[in-house]
RNA sequence: CGGAGUGUAGCUCAGCUUGGUAGAGCGCUGCGUUCGGGACGCAGAGGCCGCAGGUUCAAAUCCUGUCACUCCGACCA
């Protein structure tokens, strides 16, 4: 295509909007621009290189056996009360009344839609495995959109649903896929890892997330050294540790006012005590009846879901506060001996927290915290018989830089960020029998199907291989999702013989099959080396009066250091092997 | 939804404290010079100072409300 022809509104300032590197290039180098917040037109550039993703994607996809398909993304909120996930969502689920007056939702993602479409054509084991799929617009209404196209409200997403008869073939199923989206983001050429994840509400038996590592991604990662172990921080193990809650005190107990003070910060400042000698206590209230007490150390972090493995999903920490109170809870101030003389109560305790040292904690009083506390003086005594009951020493944390690997292979956890780029799940029969997708099996029984489903963020991918492959000069993409292959800058707009060759050279690209992008504006060369590498087009060909002269062209990588004269005669085809061999 | 901040030219921002005819740089248009790393000169176009009230002889500037956007947090597949 040709530069003067098309939009590509690039900027020398940095938009005072965008913060991070990828949405600062995006909307400097005119690959998008902004419509409100969270939503984006992609301009020509941008829109090139989401289809090139898309179509990695797809041939990936379909060299899997699944199928592309394209449902509706405007649908009957029916389908999604019969998964109660109209309930689930929350506003996070866009809702729309039309003229008729019945509510139709913007989907966010498509288990109701696809899997109601299976419940109605599918009836039999012979039919399955069968595994559906589409790249299409998702609405997701964020409570807050935010870093460009890293979390905006309109997306593309590439979701597949697989439908297996057998457990086994579940496995399968989610093992292509896996298989599948290694080759993707591979042939993107993405530096990315693969770590095992939280199924959270969604439930299941499987759930692992693509990661693209950059220091702007949301989600904190956790692996060993020799990257045997990766997990999201949200479902990261942490190896053995031991614990001691029998130790001798460190003092009397030692009751200081702190008077509005709540938070660990506030009340370690006032008291002189740093975190990691602060037991942090949070109370959840469980909602068949009774509490639990979840302990960390003042530096770590509660993980709800290694929690609520543990003690049962059922509990809370949205209560009533005066609910709390009457059950003898001073909410802000409580301290781990709140368990003692408490009916219905247990303890939940990390390894880290349970030890034997100088510990402060709540006071279990409205506006004191206490010195001096002791596990055994404190909790484990006056438990008596009750503390093997009550008071249980567990894994509850957050795993942290530093901490032992699960595998207990003598590693040690660091932390890295990264971007979500992709997810895959076992599903199980959830979805199956809420909508009813049965298939009848050789012996005539009916079963739900067993599912799985798998989504990849497409213009995540783009934001998270801008995030990763940049310099201070642009963008730098990888040839297979580039939006142009190779770009001709001619320097002498006023000279034939100049442009006589560029246009050459750019039929004859265009001929070997290449993405080429001509820079025919009237502008200073200055510029167009700008743009061009703004824009981070893989290879640039300048053709100017001095090579020229001798039969040569400059042969120049977005990502090498030097350029090369390489002869004008036969240029397209060494070209076009060039860009072949990166593809 | 809680906290913080910002809305002035297409973009980046100054002006606001102390009210008195709307500013700069970049970009854009025309002419000329220039032409291998974001050129230069001259001449121009472009703003209801987010919106609505209020105070005042007079509001970009002070007050109230409102909307939008950004960041931190919470939430979330």
């Amino acid at each position: 295509m040709r530069y003067s022809k098309l939009l590509i509104p690039t900027t020398k300032e940095t938009p005072a909007e965008a913060e991070i590197a990828s949405h600062q290039l995006l909307l400097r180098a005119g690959y998008a621009r902004k419509v409100a917040s969270g939503t984006y037109t992609y301009l020509i550039l941008g829109h090139r290189c989401l289809q090139k993703i898309m179509g990695i994607v797809k041939a990936e996809m379909n060299r899997a056996d699944a199928q592309d398909i394209l449902p509706p993304i405007l649908q009957p909120i029916e389908l999604w009360k019969k998964t109660g996930r109209d309930v689930a969502y929350g506003d996070t689920l866009s809702r729309h009344i039309d003229r008729h007056g019945r509510t139709n939702v913007l989907a966010p993602t498509a288990e109701e839609v696809m899997t109601d479409l299976i419940a109605r054509e599918v009836s039999s084991y012979k039919q399955l495995p069968i595994n559906l799929y589409q790249v299409n617009a998702k609405f997701r209404d964020e409570f807050r959109p935010r870093f460009g196209a890293l979390r905006s409200r309109e997306f593309i997403m590439k979701d597949a649903y697989s439908f297996d008869a057998t457990e086994e073939g579940l496995d399968k199923s989610y093992q292509d896929m896996h298989d599948a989206y290694c080759r993707i983001f591979e042939k993107c050429g993405l530096d990315y890892v693969v770590v095992d994840a939280a199924s959270g509400e969604i439930g299941g038996t499987g759930s692992q997330e693509f990661m693209i590592r950059c220091d702007a991604g949301e989600d904190l990662i956790l692996s060993s050294e020799n990257g045997d172990y990766a997990a999201n921080v949200e479902t990261a193990g942490i190896g053995t540790r031991t614990f001691d809650l029998g130790g001798e005190p460190t003092g009397e107990r030692d009751l200081v006012h702190t008077p509005e003070l709540k938070t660990i910060e506030e009340v370690g400042k006032f008291l002189k005590v740093k975190a990691p000698n602060f037991l942090k206590t949070l109370v959840f209230q469980r909602q068949s009846g009774g509490w639990v007490i979840a302990v960390v150390r003042g530096d770590h972090d509660l993980n709800e879901n290694k929690l609520k493995a543990l003690a049962g999903q059922d509990i809370t920490m949205e209560f009533d506060l005066a609910a709390a109170e009457a059950a003898g809870f001073a909410i802000g101030f409580v301290g781990p001996d709140a368990v003692v003389g408490k009916d219905n109560v247990t303890l939940y305790v990390d390894h880290d927290a349970a030890a034997a040292q100088f510990w402060a904690s709540g006071a279990n009083q409205v506006d004191h915290h206490a010195k001096h506390f002791n596990w055994q003086r404190d909790v484990v005594a006056p438990l008596g018989d009750d503390a093997e009951a009550k008071l249980i020493v567990a894994d509850i944390r957050n795993a942290a830089a530093g901490d032992p690997a699960p595998k207990n292979d003598g590693q040690t956890l660091v932390e890295t960020h990264g971007i979500e780029v992709g997810h895959i799940f076992k599903l199980g029969t959830k979805y199956s029998i809420s909508l009813d997708a049965t298939f009848l099996d050789e012996d005539g029984e009916s079963h739900p199907c067993i599912m799985g489903c798998y989504g990849i963020g497409i213009n995540r991918i783009l934001a998270g291989a801008i995030e990763q492959l940049h310099d201070e000069n642009g963008i730098v993409l990888p040839m297979a999702i580039a939006p142009f292959e190779v770009e001709i800058i001619p320097i002498g707009n006023d000279k034939p013989a100049i442009q006589e060759k560029a246009e050459q050279l750019y039929a004859d690209l265009k001929a070997a099959g290449v993405d080429v992008l001509l820079d025919d504006r009237d502008a200073r060369p200055g510029v167009k080396f700008k743009d061009s590498e703004l824009i981070g087009i893989p290879m640039r060909i300048v053709i100017g009066e001095r090579g020229l002269a001798e039969g040569k062209l400059e042969f120049k990588s977005r990502t090498g250091d030097g350029a090369e004269m390489i002869d004008a005669e036969g240029a397209a085809e060494v070209i076009a092997a060039r860009v072949a061999a990166l593809r």
